[in-house]
DNA sequence: GCCGTTTTCGGCCCGACTGTTTTCAGTCG
């Protein structure tokens, strides 16, 4: 699908003409186009075949020759001409934290300064400080800004990879000379970042299948390409490995792959301690095979219970696989989101679109909850949409009797900590999740302790403020918030957003200690969006959370 | 660039915060 491709090409266009200073509504019209393609479920190349591009909303002429042109020629000339006398280097520069692109421009333009290193030179002779509007603050500000960034270079977050590394699956899964595949690594423990992705095939035909996998759409360079082990960079800068086993190793270096490596430390020497040997190849006795097909039977020739590998960083969980692995949460078992945004808000789907997305997905109640009247730029509802909409919901409930709809808000915490509709609103809703969007410096801490005071909140969301913005996090005790929490019987809310997780599984296990329960939503905006819910579950999953420790809404 | 329209042009989300200013520009969500 392509639809990925151009809405990264689009994506590039809104940039170099943001830092050209171009019209801003073009520009929120190139990203809105961009999101769009994003989210799409379906397949651009068919709108484009059938004549269709203009009839979905947000595409108009101008895109729509642009997909077009793209899909007869294999380029969009109007890519080529924004960045018409711009170094491409640049767009780097926009992911720094509190550089934007009218500083962006004017340090290119005055000081001819094109990239990273340039930038950090011009910090450090002082010319960039020389610029107009510019002070010693907003030199700090860049300098933590670059700093963050170098952090998180050459770490992908999950929700990317999980995108990725789901349609490669995809992909594979296809070929006949597949037999077996599974993700492995950081990716498959479901840790927050992800460094690079690992799949594991079996296969009777090594050769090919190396040659059609370095020979993907998605391959920018090959690094490496064996018989066993091959390596490829995607254009999107992630590297893939790919590993061919055997069929008779296959669980030992699935578990082997997985890691983590202290998890693999501790098992090996449990191994050594029963007189056996493990490696990637298999579990030994005496140099004799005697397992390796399956992770399970690996696990249980060392005495043990099978281990989640959300859960193998070796923090107790081989001790506990000696007699009984707690019963986390499973995949199977969620039965629901409380946090979806339709389109009375700044979602992409109607209530319908949700709900029967949520049917097909098995679930027993979701949640729709948009944003509340002061989170204009985000469409906000008033108190008359909101009750008009809790109108539709009744009707779609008459029409959907098997799953619970659930009449929801994430009600803005404001800057004096009150909130964004009064109790009788509140009171209507079934579930109210409390979140701040502004004021971020303005005491957050002591805004959502207020908020808890609230009788009608249910579910504190982003409490951390990761998924904000770009900037690690506000600055809130997470115990005070948690003892509070627990004291008011309010849920902590898993946010799992596509480049981001509010929540990690530390906070979760804190939440925990406190007896806090945990609310999964995804904040999604589009049903495609859905997904997010897996990523939030393996987060519980690596904190160990069971059903009890999860927020359920009582149905 | 998109969209709706009193149909070919004008509005498009907007407010807070920060740091720099002395009334505003840039960044962010």
């Amino acid at each position: 699908m392509e639809n990925q491709k151009l809405a990264q090409m689009f994506d590039k266009i809104a940039d170099a003409l943001e830092i050209k200073g171009e019209n801003r509504f073009k520009i929120i019209a190139y990203r809105k186009a961009s999101q769009i393609l994003n989210n799409l479920t379906s397949d651009i190349y068919d709108h484009y075949q059938n004549d269709e591009l203009q009839k979905i909303p947000g595409i108009g002429e101008g895109i729509a020759k642009k997909i077009k042109e793209y899909f007869e020629t294999g380029q969009i000339k109007k890519l080529k001409e924004a960045f018409q006398g711009l170094p491409e280097s640049l767009l780097d520069l926009l992911s720094i934290p509190s550089l934007g692109p009218r500083t962006v421009a004017l340090a290119y333009q005055k000081l001819k300064v094109k990239n990273l290193q340039d930038l950090e030179k011009a910090i450090r002779n002082g010319s960039l400080a020389s610029l107009p509007g510019m002070g010693e603050k907003k030199i700090d500000n860049i300098m933590k800004g670059i700093e963050f960034l170098k952090k998180a270079l050459g770490r992908i977050p999950l929700g990317k990879a999980f995108v990725m590394v789901n349609e490669l699956l995809k992909e594979l899964s296809g070929w006949e000379e597949i037999k077996q595949i599974s993700p492995a690594g950081s990716y498959r423990r479901m840790k927050e970042t992800v460094g690079d992705i690992d799949i594991l095939v079996t296969s009777d035909d090594p050769k090919k299948v190396m040659d059609q996998f370095t020979a993907l759409d998605i391959v920018a360079r090959v690094k490496a390409k064996g018989p066993t082990r091959s390596s490829i960079e995607t254009d999107e800068g992630f590297q893939v490995d790919l590993r061919i086993v055997d069929d008779t190793s296959f669980g030992a270096a699935l578990q082997y792959f997985t890691g983590s490596k202290a998890h693999n430390v501790k098992l090996r020497s449990l191994a050594k301690d029963k007189g056996l040997k493990i490696n990637e190849y298999g579990v030994f006795k005496d140099e004799k095979y005697v397992a390796g097909k399956t992770e399970e039977q690996v696990y249980q020739a060392l005495g043990l219970e099978f281990i989640p590998p959300e859960m193998r960083e070796d923090l107790g969980e081989i001790e506990l696989a000696q007699k009984k692995i707690p019963r986390i949460i499973s995949y199977d078992h969620f039965p629901g989101d409380l946090h979806i945004h339709s389109t009375y808000s700044d979602g992409e789907s109607s209530l319908k679109e949700i709900v029967e997305e949520a049917m097909k997905y098995g679930y027993k109640f979701v949640g729709i909850a948009d944003h509340s009247k002061s989170v204009k730029y985000a469409g906000g509802l008033s108190i008359e949409k909101l009750l008009e909409k809790n109108d539709e919901i009744d009707k779609l409930q008459k029409q959907y009797p098997k799953i619970r709809i659930l009449k929801a808000a994430e009600v803005d915490i404001l800057i004096d900590g009150s909130l964004d509709y009064p109790d009788h609103i509140l009171s209507q809703l079934d579930v109210v999740i409390a979140a701040i969007h502004t004021g971020f410096s303005n005491d957050p801490e002591g805004r959502i302790l207020k908020a808890m005071d609230n009788q009608y909140v249910h579910i504190i969301a982003h409490p951390t403020g990761r998924l904000l913005s770009q900037r690690e996090a506000y600055n809130v005790d997470m115990d005070k918030l948690l003892e509070k929490a627990s004291r008011s019987k309010k849920a902590m809310e898993i946010n799992a957003y596509w480049d981001r997780l509010d929540l990690n599984d530390y906070d979760c296990r804190k939440a925990r200690e406190h007896g806090v329960k945990l609310a999964i939503g995804t904040d999604s905006h589009h049903i495609s969006g859905m997904w997010q819910m897996v990523l939030g579950i393996g987060v519980a999953r690596r904190a160990w959370l069971t059903k009890k420790d999860i927020y359920n809404f009582d149905i």
